[in-house]
DNA sequence: CTCCCAACGTTGGCTGAGCCAACAATAACC
DNA sequence: GGTTATTGTTGGCTCAGCCAACGTTGGGAG
């Protein structure tokens, strides 16, 4: 973000879009150098994530429920893999597929990118009370949920 | 966004951090298709925005009051100027300036870019109530004050 | 069994918004 | 006069998201 302004740019400032933005922009920098602090990316998180919730599967299979492109799969599995976070063999069933496991050091690093990202949450809502983030999420849920069907 | 899950990843979809970026995304999405189909992009806005309330000024004012990078604002006035929505003339106070100001036809395209983003701001508000739409935008507005701030 | 279509992993590339570094020209200050 | 700052500009980088294409493999229809 720029900083200095020289004041409010009236007609942009006020627009919902706009704030969303701007909300937008800075949670992500709060979660990307949190994430970066702790030697992960977002996509690493959502990945170990849906290896912990759903027990090991493919490739694919991955990307639909993490809604994270194939290919960009790949690569996030690479260096996941890297780090001996993850485990990549091939299905015996189907020599299509990889069938993907988390390690034991997968769920350690998982666990603690789950405080991680906690602790993002409190930074990001500090300024609101207990009751006002209740109303914020559920605001952005209903927004979320009709875009989500709508679109 | 990738459509087509199989169930909600719950350590993700519940994080206030991930409503916003998703809130965002479909805002984007709303905005920019919104723009592009008037023929415009998001810092062509921005610039027009920003001629119209601060009068003529230079790149580097333009650029510090719409939060636009130097860079950045190089680009988008030179697809204005091919526009003939802006002019860009040398300033002879100040040779290394260049005064750049709103013509007729970019006070036109910016009223039109009004109606367009107002537009937008309808349809993405939709699911909510007129006094939820001020209770979500009151939230947003104290929440990016507070980390614009702190920064 | 054969043919065709679908799914899989992978490579490579593109977009959009936001940055940052460097440069020559010019201005401003001590 | 000599140093520092500002300006316009070029070029490049990141990060998330997406799409096209390829060769491989499975599975269903005839």
């Amino acid at each position: 973000m720029n900083t200095a302004d020289s004041g409010p740019l009236d007609r942009v400032h006020r627009l919902p879009s706009w704030l969303i933005a701007q909300a937008s922009a800075h949670s992500h920098r709060l979660v990307s150098d949190a994430f970066a602090a702790a030697g992960s990316r977002g996509y690493h998180y959502r990945l170990l994530a849906a290896l912990d919730q759903f027990g090991p599967g493919s490739q694919a299979e991955l990307g639909r429920r993490t809604g994270i492109d194939r290919s960009d799969v790949v690569a996030a599995l690479n260096e996941l893999a890297a780090e001996h976070l993850v485990e990549r063999a091939p299905d015996p069933a189907d020599r299509r597929r990889n069938i993907v496991t988390l390690t034991p050091d997968g769920a350690r690093r998982l666990r603690h990118l789950d405080t991680v990202v906690a602790g993002v949450q409190h930074d990001l809502l500090a300024p609101l009370s207990p009751a006002d983030r209740d109303r914020l999420v559920d605001l952005l849920a209903r927004l979320v949920d009709h875009h989500a069907k709508t679109g």
